[in-house]
DNA sequence: CGCCATGTTAGAGG
DNA sequence: TCCTCTAACATGGC
């Protein structure tokens, strides 16, 4: 489910319910995915009023009055109230709020995580910087951009970047026609713009349009229907018709238009940089 | 059965 | 030291 897009939806639900209530309870059917123990949170949270509900990065960050707690979604989890969740299958952990309310992380694979960190500032101090966020200057990609690291790996490192995932860092490489495997520090100091407002916009896109359902994990965004080149190999490119493949990058599938997104030399295809 | 998956991280190797 | 790749985590869909 979560990138940047689907997190900050994410967020804003909650953010209808959450704030002023006090925690009561807290359980796991799944404990491995609570850190650093189910028993150190559920003192640590079971009491406190949650004073806001923020995100940072792909993080879910419950501000309490002492410390945080903060949920990352990874690949399928999902945060949902338990009155409006058909399904209990798949409940890892579960809040009961002072008004009743339950709140549900709904993970099939397990994969998503829940901490408690006392001081929520230290935590935070090493994710990278906010895509949407007033600091993202051209300045501030410029420096990031003088990495001598491939293009994709790069934006996806969230210690750099906070947010972005796999489709909309395909989106935004689309957007900005630069190759996934083109060297960061290789980048035109005139195509840095370029790339910030295809980053910023693919992002704000995306948030308007309540994310992207790819598929069951992540249920009511509309962006999947106006993505570009991410799951869309062998269909035409919106922008010149040519067919989009499906590469490799850093582990990852990764689409792009051969014709719109230049490739680097064949040196640079190969590994290494 | 085999391959794929919106994420992160440890370990190995260059 | 930095970068890249692979495997692993655990599950479900095609």
């Amino acid at each position: 489910m979560p990138e940047l897009p689907e997190v900050e939806t994410t967020v804003r639900a909650l953010r209808r319910r959450l704030p002023g209530q006090e925690l009561r309870e807290f359980d796991a059917s799944w404990p491995p995915m609570v850190l650093p123990s189910l028993a150190e949170v559920r003192s640590a949270i079971v009491g406190q009023r949650v004073a806001s509900v923020d995100r940072r990065g792909k993080f879910v960050v419950l501000r309490l009055q002492t410390g945080a707690c903060l949920v990352h979604l990874r690949m399928t989890g999902r945060l949902v109230w338990s009155d409006n969740s058909p399904s209990v299958t798949h409940v890892r952990a579960t809040w009961t709020l002072s008004g009743g309310d339950r709140l549900h992380f709904h993970d099939p694979r397990k994969f998503g995580r829940i901490r408690f960190v006392s001081d929520y500032d230290e935590f935070a101090v090493q994710l990278g910087i906010e895509p949407l966020a007033r600091g993202f200057t051209m300045d501030a990609l410029q420096q990031i951009l003088r990495a001598k690291r491939r293009l994709k790996p790069l934006l996806l490192d969230q210690t750099v970047i906070g947010g972005l995932g796999n489709i909309y860092t395909d989106e935004a490489l689309f957007r900005a026609r630069l190759h996934p495997l083109r060297p960061a520090c290789h980048v035109k100091p005139a195509q840095v713009a370029t790339l910030r407002e295809a980053i910023r916009s693919v992002l704000r896109e995306a948030i308007r349009h309540g994310g992207s359902s790819i598929d069951w994990a992540y249920p009511g965004g509309r962006m999947q229907n106006r993505l570009a080149v991410y799951g869309r190999a062998g269909q035409p490119c919106p922008r010149c018709g040519r067919t989009i493949v499906r590469i490799r990058v850093g582990g990852r599938g990764t689409h792009v238009c051969p014709c719109c997104q230049k490739a680097p030399g064949p040196r640079l295809m190969q590994r290494g940089v």
